[in-house]
DNA sequence: ATCTATTGATTACAGTTGTAATTTATAATT
DNA sequence: AATTATAAATTACAACTGTAATCAATAGAT
């Protein structure tokens, strides 16, 4: 599937945070959020309907959008390929960095002390 | 500074591993790992002048290049807005994913926990 | 001294992206 | 029915990207 941007990215955590989805109410709520004008979030839901990666169904004289790729494969693979570029491969390097500049939260931890335990198990030797 | 682009990081990393270093060596390295032309080597470097990723200094016919950003500090700087971008600032989730897909190494793991206990020791509360 | 090969500089060119404005179709209003 | 407002579709346009090719300067070879 086709690359997508970071501008459309946008539109699109919207639509996996709330599906289906009127072309207003995204334009209400990236417009506050992210300065744009409402023509500039029109053209980056047309955009994603082109690239497949979200669809709509009419409903009367406008439409109602929700994606069409997963959330959690998007992310999954887009970390990859991230984690690819910038550390070879090796996602503790990354933590590392959040840790340093103290950009771990208390869940955060608690939920990857969590990961570690259960990773321990799995790969108890 | 300007964006970094994806071809342009190739480039980089190489600077970060080895510099200073020839342009007709890094057209080396990455003429054979990324099957680029030696001409796009050349404009990517190039580029990263432009944008002052890079310096060089003149070494009779040719040049040698080296990096002028810190690679921590572009990790950095990209982890966060990456993070920030697909997991609305949390880094647990995005290594859960490496977890459930098994793409944690051993010694990943060992400097996660060793991450969180030094976490958890300076926020003894 | 002239020709040639090499290296850096400039130019190319189509596709993508950010950021909309304009046009077209249609539903609502007068 | 004619006019207006609204939503979607099409068009715009410059900057950035990927991917080179061509041009220009100069160091070596003959």
């Amino acid at each position: 599937m086709k690359e997508i941007s970071n501008a459309e990215l946008n539109v699109l955590n919207v639509l996996w945070q709330q599906s289906p989805i009127s072309a207003s109410e995204v334009v209400a709520l990236l417009t506050q959020s992210n300065d744009w004008h409402e023509k500039t979030v029109k053209t980056l839901l047309n955009r994603l309907v082109k690239k497949q990666a979200i669809g709509f169904e009419k409903q009367g004289r406008s439409y109602l959008y929700h994606p069409l790729i997963d959330q959690s494969d998007y992310q999954l693979k887009e970390s990859e390929s991230f984690i690819e570029r910038l550390f070879s491969g090796r996602v503790a390097p990354l933590v590392a960095g959040f840790a340093r500049e103290n950009k771990l939260s208390a869940k955060d931890v608690e939920e990857l002390q969590q990961l570690i335990d259960t990773w321990q198990k799995e790969n108890k030797s």
